[in-house]
RNA sequence: GGCCCCAUGGUCAAGCGGUUAAGACAUCGCCCUUUCACGGCGGUAACCCGAGUUCGAGUCUCGGUGGGGUCACCA
């Protein structure tokens, strides 16, 4: 066996891809990378009551999009599988008929009403090894006469199981404070605490990265391990991604999951790249980086051990980084089906909207309402004339919307230059401010204190004859 | 409650015994400007508390407080 990095991603097909998982597959994702190994994807479906439909093709389109390809897994094979735990029942019954061979596991008999019986001083109940000396010929005798049961782990009495950890360090764990947990459920099924074990050790992982709800757990896995005699992997625990400071983001507020952001107008790179930042910060302080950048710059020393706090404002402003950077043609080409929703049929230019969206939206979702007035446009509030440094006001109004219309009545070409040139004309005949005649004519076009562009960028989308039609509605609207 | 972990501005964070305690987001102000943005410049804002170690502590130790995790035939 060679000394090559694997580290893998094991969610649980219970729902969305939540942000947390997100993060810690992806620091598993960047680790392998970093060191030239491989990144395994593993599916662990051993809770058949929480298995949620289509959840495992969510975990591949997740994995896909965000940009995270793994080596080794259900949907790619691999020389380790099978890689749903599900179809491992054998293996993990085979293990753990071993392990109590090897003397680190027991059977146990006892049913679900003895065991709620066990109350411990604040309601939580710890087993009470009822089982774990059973003579041979006792156990024998009950499985064969077909008694359902379930194995359990022997925690050795009296020692410390400490490891280290390598974001926090040495953690030591008394074995007096861990219980002889279950590892195969009477419905033969294996739980995490033996299942993670066994595949951990079978697929050759060597750095095993989740959140720190198992740190506290881990040196009970390593009693396993011991008891096999199998090599301890590394550990990387990670801090919770937290929604404010006293409540973890959790899967129940539903709004915290990749696909939600991505049908917000979020980048998958841009949120990919958030996440990676909340408990990791590169040596060199790089913010936006793409995913070759942080591969090269991720390290260990750069992991926190303290919690963050999730803040979708600066994911905003991240997304918007990474939309303002885009090519005119890229852009277009991710904003089209936002616009699209503001004018379904086409009415408008949309390489026009889209040049003037890319500078004013941090996620592609604000399209729709900043381009609104293209479809909806009528009567209102003459107030928006006034404006005291423009020198503007409905009296100013009337004359600049007046110029505009005869100014751009008799256009032949209807783009930016042609208008532009058009209107500062007519202004200067007038003895205007070109300022002036372009505050108004914004106004007079869109209906709207404020719009994404100037009065000529307007007038460009909107097109010739419907700039037209707005400047004489408003022309009567202001005379009324 | 037992055990494990954590604690720098509102948020993410740099810092790893000696710094005017970075930077980013957010926020506020100014400039640019045909509104709104973009862009540029600047401001406000932090080491949880108490002992100790040390010439010197945000950095090390202990205690307190606060918060999180865990104690399932869930992962």
């Amino acid at each position: 066996m060679d000394n090559t990095v694997r580290t893998r991603f094991a969610p649980s097909p219970t729902g969305f891809m939540h942000i947390g998982n997100l993060r810690t597959g992806l620091y598993a994702y960047l680790f392998a990378r970093h060191n030239g190994g491989k990144f395994i994807l593993r599916i662990e479906d051993t809770d058949r009551e929480r298995m949620v439909e289509g959840a495992e093709e969510m975990v591949y389109r997740t994995l896909a999009a965000a940009g995270m390809d793994h080596d080794e897994g259900p949907d790619k094979g691999g020389a380790y599988g099978p890689y749903v735990q599900s179809e491992r029942a054998g293996i993990y019954r085979e293990y753990a008929e071993k392990l109590v061979e090897l003397g680190g596991a027991y059977y146990c008999f006892c049913s679900k009403e003895r065991l709620e019986g066990l109350h411990g001083e604040n309601g939580t109940h710890t087993y009470d090894r009822h089982c774990r000396d059973l003579s041979r010929e006792e156990v024998q005798a009950r499985l064969a006469a077909g008694e359902p049961y379930v194995i359990r782990q022997k925690v050795p009495d009296g020692v410390v199981s400490s490891y280290t950890d390598m974001v926090f360090g040495e953690i030591s764990v008394s074995s007096e404070d861990i219980e002889d947990g279950i590892l195969l459920k009477s419905d033969g099924m294996p739980t995490y605490n033996f299942a993670n074990v066994v595949d951990d050790h079978l697929m050759g992982i060597t750095h095993v990265i989740r959140g720190t709800e198992y740190l506290s757990s881990t040196p009970k896995y390593n009693l396993i391990y011991d008891a096999f005699g199998w090599e301890r992997p590394h550990y990387m625990h990670l801090p919770p991604i937290m929604k404010d400071a006293t409540r973890k983001l959790s899967k129940r507020y539903g709004d915290a999951n990749f696909e939600d952001f991505v049908a917000k107008g979020y980048l998958p790179q841009a949120v990919v790249n958030y996440v990676a930042l909340l408990g990791w910060c590169p040596k060199n302080n790089l913010e936006k980086m793409s995913m070759a950048e942080m591969t090269e710059y991720f390290d260990v020393d750069g992991i926190s051990v303290s919690s963050s706090i999730f803040d979708e404002a600066k994911m905003r402003w991240l997304n918007g980084e990474y939309l303002k950077e885009m090519s005119a043609e890229d852009f277009f080409r991710v904003s089209a089906p936002w616009i699209a929703k503001a004018d379904p049929e086409g009415k408008f230019d949309a390489k026009e909207i889209a040049s003037l969206m890319q500078t004013r939206v941090d996620v592609l979702g604000e399209i729709p309402e900043k381009i609104a007035f293209l479809n909806g446009f009528g009567e209102y509030d003459l107030g928006m004339y006034e404006h005291k440094k423009m020198k503007v006001d409905v009296d100013v109004a009337k004359r600049a919307v007046k110029v505009s219309i005869s100014a751009l009545e008799p256009l032949a070409e209807w783009d930016e230059e042609s208008i532009k040139a058009a209107i500062v004309k007519a202004a200067e005949e007038e003895g205007m401010k070109s300022g002036q005649v372009m505050f108004a004519m914004r106004v007079a076009l869109t209906g709207q204190p404020s719009t994404p562009g100037g009065a000529i960028e307007m007038a460009v989308v909107l097109g010739k004859e419907e700039s037209l039609r707005r400047l004489r509605f408003s022309e009567a609207l202001l005379n009324a």
